[in-house]
RNA sequence: GGAGGCAUCGCCUAGUCCGGUCUAUGGCGCCGCACUGCUAAUGCGGUUUGGGUUAAUCGCCCAUCGAGGGUUCAAAUCCCUCUGCCUCCGCCA
């Protein structure tokens, strides 16, 4: 959610992010309608009520004074005016609880409405759908086999040679989309974890498992629930949702706290199986794990002060950069295009490795600065000596397991298929060197 | 899963039986001011959160006693539902 006053001091600002992403302008239009509405509404009942409680006031005292009356006439005369009172009390008490049903309504529909208004895009973010990012690093260098002289591999073949991915299995027992680490598979994930967490601990994130299960709140105050909620599993008998990423139970973490200032920044880094439904993917990588219902991840997730939240959001892009440069992988870095930032990120950037057999350049990471979208709905604040406001919330993929087994494996596989080990994951798996084919 | 208890404005706490005098008590902590060589002590004032009114402040108004409903002229207080925590029993990684 954006500032409720912005809709009051400056709508276009909310008309022109809209139009930068491709969406509604004229929910703006009905939202400022709505709002004077509310606010007519409120005031309203604020009105009937605090006439209410004046009339109230005066009830008690009377009905004292009737039991005290000294004689018969001053009785007659506190019990006439009790009665008139009680009749104008219960005439109101119907207006006011006409007008509160008014006032909650109204409230209902501006709250609506909200929920569908997507945060307020960065004005650096290139604008345009997913097409029009902008480059804005690159790194490393892709091999030439051809030069090498053997035709890459994809993951699937190589996973399949290694024993480390077992496809063909992971349909027979989940359906498409589902997969199995085995062997060196496995033992690579869990290298990876171990390398990232050390990694980010060293810089000072606390780390974090958390829960995959979550409540409706919580997807709703992430924004998940929105636009992407179709790709969110939902437990039906249980009313509550499988996290798509850890951002969710990180974001949640400290949902309905007001944090002191001077605690700030809080930085996580978070463990937790992702899963998505990938509605409307069909046929989009359906070979191999680059696009899976079940996954698992490292996540950092970041609470800081509004003011300091892009100077935050670069060095999660760096922190992103180490872990891949580490893992001694070609890439880039993009700045994502306002039609393709979701509904929570006012600028967003991707970490785009190099895959070797499809000859471009996918997806493995992606930071968000959400502002101060999710801390509003999830009514998380801070108190400096401004008082208290929202703080801002941020998130950044630190490892994405499927995608960089993937780009390690295409990138780093040789001519008989063997795959050489990353320098800086060798201490996670035994001082592994290459992973060779079974 | 069963039985019982608890939930008050940072922390602790009074109030709930018996509805109105609650504009929610007191202590601790914190902030400001005064006093004082300094510190401490003391005194005075302030200290939940959200919203409205205002150019803004002061002020005023409304809501907020775990959440939501209900009864009533009037609810922290009475009734119902839900959530969380604690104790005990059962079951179980």
């Amino acid at each position: 959610m954006i500032d409720p006053a912005i809709l009051r001091t400056d709508p276009d600002r909310l008309r022109e992010s809209q139009r930068r992403r491709g969406e509604s302008v004229e929910l703006i239009d009905e939202l400022v309608a709505a709002d004077v509405a509310k606010r007519d509404a409120q005031q309203r009942f604020d009105e009937l009520r605090n006439e209410q409680k004046n009339l109230g006031k005066q009830i008690g005292p009377l009905q004292g004074a009737l039991k005290k009356a000294a004689d018969d006439e001053s009785r007659v005369a506190a019990q006439a005016e009790l009665d008139a009172l009680m009749a104008t009390a219960q005439d109101l008490a119907e207006r006011v609880k006409a007008a509160e049903a008014e006032a909650a309504e109204a409230g209902a529909r501006v709250d609506t409405l909200w929920l569908q208004v997507s945060n307020l895009v960065n004005l650096e973010s290139p604008v345009g759908g997913e097409a029009d990012f902008v480059v804005v690093a690159e790194a490393g260098t892709p091999r030439d086999f051809g030069a090498e002289g053997f035709a890459p591999r994809d993951h699937v073949e190589l996973g399949e040679l290694l024993g480390a991915i077992d496809i063909t299995r992971g349909a027979k027992v989940s359906g498409s989309r589902f997969f199995y680490l085995t062997g060196p598979g496995a033992m690579l994930e869990f290298a990876l974890l171990n390398l990232a967490m050390q990694q980010a601990a060293a810089h000072g994130l606390v780390p974090v498992i958390t829960p995959a299960l979550v409540l409706p709140s919580a997807m709703e105050g992430t924004g998940f629930l929105g636009q992407a909620a179709e790709n969110v599993y939902r437990i039906e008998s249980d009313d509550m949702y499988l996290v798509g990423t850890s951002e969710v139970p990180l974001a949640g973490f400290h949902a309905d706290e007001i944090i002191d200032a001077a605690d700030l920044p809080l930085r996580y880094a978070g463990w937790s199986s992702c899963f998505r439904r990938e509605a409307g993917s069909y046929g989009k990588d359906t070979r191999g794990i680059i696009r899976v219902h079940q996954f698992d991840k490292v996540e950092m997730f970041v609470f800081c002060r509004p003011e300091d939240a892009e100077a935050e959001h670069a060095r999660l892009l760096s922190w992103e950069r180490e872990f891949v440069d580490a893992l001694e992988l070609p890439y880039r870095v993009i700045d994502v295009a306002t039609g393709d930032l979701g509904s929570s990120a006012a600028r967003k950037f991707d970490i785009e490795a190099w895959i070797p057999t499809q000859d471009t350049y996918r997806e493995i990471t992606s930071t968000s600065n959400t502002t101060e979208f999710q801390a509003r709905r999830l009514r998380i604040r801070m108190r400096d000596e401004k008082g208290t406001r929202p703080l801002a919330t941020l998130n950044g993929t630190l490892c994405a397991m499927p995608r960089v087994i993937v780009a390690i494996l295409e990138n780093h596989q040789q001519a008989d298929g063997s795959v050489v080990v990353p320098v800086a994951l060798r201490p996670f798996m035994g001082g592994l060197e290459v992973i060779t084919p079974t």
